[in-house]
DNA sequence: TAACTAATCGTCCTAATGACGTAAAGCGGG
DNA sequence: CCCGCTTTACGTCATTAGGACGATTAGTTA
């Protein structure tokens, strides 16, 4: 059986977007260049496919690579692939890209590998203000739209929150993410109508003011019914066909 | 500045899953290969990336040399990127694979190209009784789950329709998609309510038998709101709307 | 104990929608 | 020309989801 490179021969890589919540603004993880092109300058995590490994194994071990951030909590879905023929200098580059979801993590990531990872509030990106590498910023506007419209429909907020979680943290997801307020009281009637959304752990939680929160875990579902419709669109992004 | 295939040269393709609705079925339009590997198996119409051409583009050239399936016209998402390491037996195949959506054609279609293409009831597909070349039948899946779950929050149903169409074939891509019966007075109240989804043509349709139906076209609304929520998930296999 | 804060529960009212009845607009046959 | 047949179009009713917002609860700190 003869090889297939003679017929189109391309470098294939993974690139993430990992989305997080600090200090109550929306978050991106974003590592330092350390080599041409784009050196010094900020760019998605990520790097080329190995002969012998599937799309989202290299994402995740990319991820662990340079940011240190283990895989096995990670909420990680596929995003869409970029190919157009010269989003990168040096060559033929199509690159998968992924969207990954994570709690607001205790220590700031640092990488193992050379380059350092920071997080990045997802406006400076989205308004070009911070300027990424490649055409990493159109990826990181496919990630946010994507998960601004999963909150909508499936349980995916829940990713956004540690293993035990309050009420209002969960609330705060989606009015950090839609960039909206929600009420309070109406959002603890509709989640826990909400069918194996959420499940009491029994514990309650003190805080240093107002009364005790009670806790709770990630239901079985995955898909949110009814949905959590936003009833005004915020301001967002160019329109996109996918998601 | 060297070029990349040191790194992971890859063979990219792309494959089509388009979806149509005939004989009140859900078909998908498939190929039966000329050359080894899978030859004379039916399979997806797609082939490789050119070295100067994007993803779409590509899926569309292929679509057109192997269906005779104008772009124009055709509604075209991409689905996902399909990578596992022996998926292609000839060695290291990554796909693109992409949706796209077409009224019911009036001709069958016939390749330009040697091989016949010809449409597949879906559940054939889906049972497994017909067998496809690679993991085609799995994109098949994943192209009918996402067609499903769109039917929903936009307003993609209409690109199963012909440019002016009645209520009742609207009504039928639902049904047939979804495999459920809808009542039709509950449907057209929706579906007139919902902002920008139809404009009315003010034109009618007289048929064989019954009262004359408007004609709509599609209106510039691509999400729907409020949705067309599914309050059951009917099983994935065989449809049978009617009875 | 009072003041304060945040979480939770309850009430009202409107919009959405499922179930289903009924009228309208074409046909063919007597 | 009316009658029965078929399919589309419109209406009614009852239930439910959900937005706005009042009131209560359970902790804290002063």
């Amino acid at each position: 059986m003869g090889r297939v490179q003679r017929f189109s021969g391309m470098a294939v890589t993974v690139d993430v977007v990992v989305l997080t919540i600090r200090d109550d603004e929306l978050q991106v993880l974003l590592v330092e260049r350390g080599v041409e092109p784009f050196r010094g300058r900020l760019a998605l995590p990520g790097g080329f496919i190995r002969a012998e490994e599937d799309a989202e194994p290299a994402a995740r071990r990319e991820l662990a690579e340079e940011t240190a951030l283990g895989g096995e909590s990670l909420y990680l879905e596929q995003l869409r692939t970029f190919a157009a023929p010269h989003r990168d200098p040096r060559g033929r580059v199509v690159t998968v890209a992924y969207l990954a979801i994570a709690p607001d993590l205790p220590v700031p990531v640092g990488g193992t590998d050379a380059r350092a990872a920071r997080w990045q509030p997802v406006w400076s990106v989205l308004s070009r203000d911070v300027e990424l590498a490649f055409d990493h910023a159109g990826i990181v506007e496919h990630g946010v739209d994507r998960a601004r419209s999963k909150l909508e429909y499936t349980t995916l907020a829940t990713a956004f929150c540690p293993e035990v979680f309050t009420m209002t943290e969960l609330r705060r997801v989606y009015e950090v993410v839609w960039g909206v307020s929600i009420d309070a009281r109406n959002f603890h009637r509709k989640v826990t109508n909400a069918d194996d959304f959420l499940e009491p752990t029994g514990e309650r939680r003190v805080l240093e003011t107002g009364r005790p929160a009670a806790l709770y875990r990630r239901g079985p579902a995955r898909t949110l019914f009814p949905p959590m419709l936003r009833t005004a669109f915020p301001p967002v992004l160019p329109s996109d066909p996918d998601s």
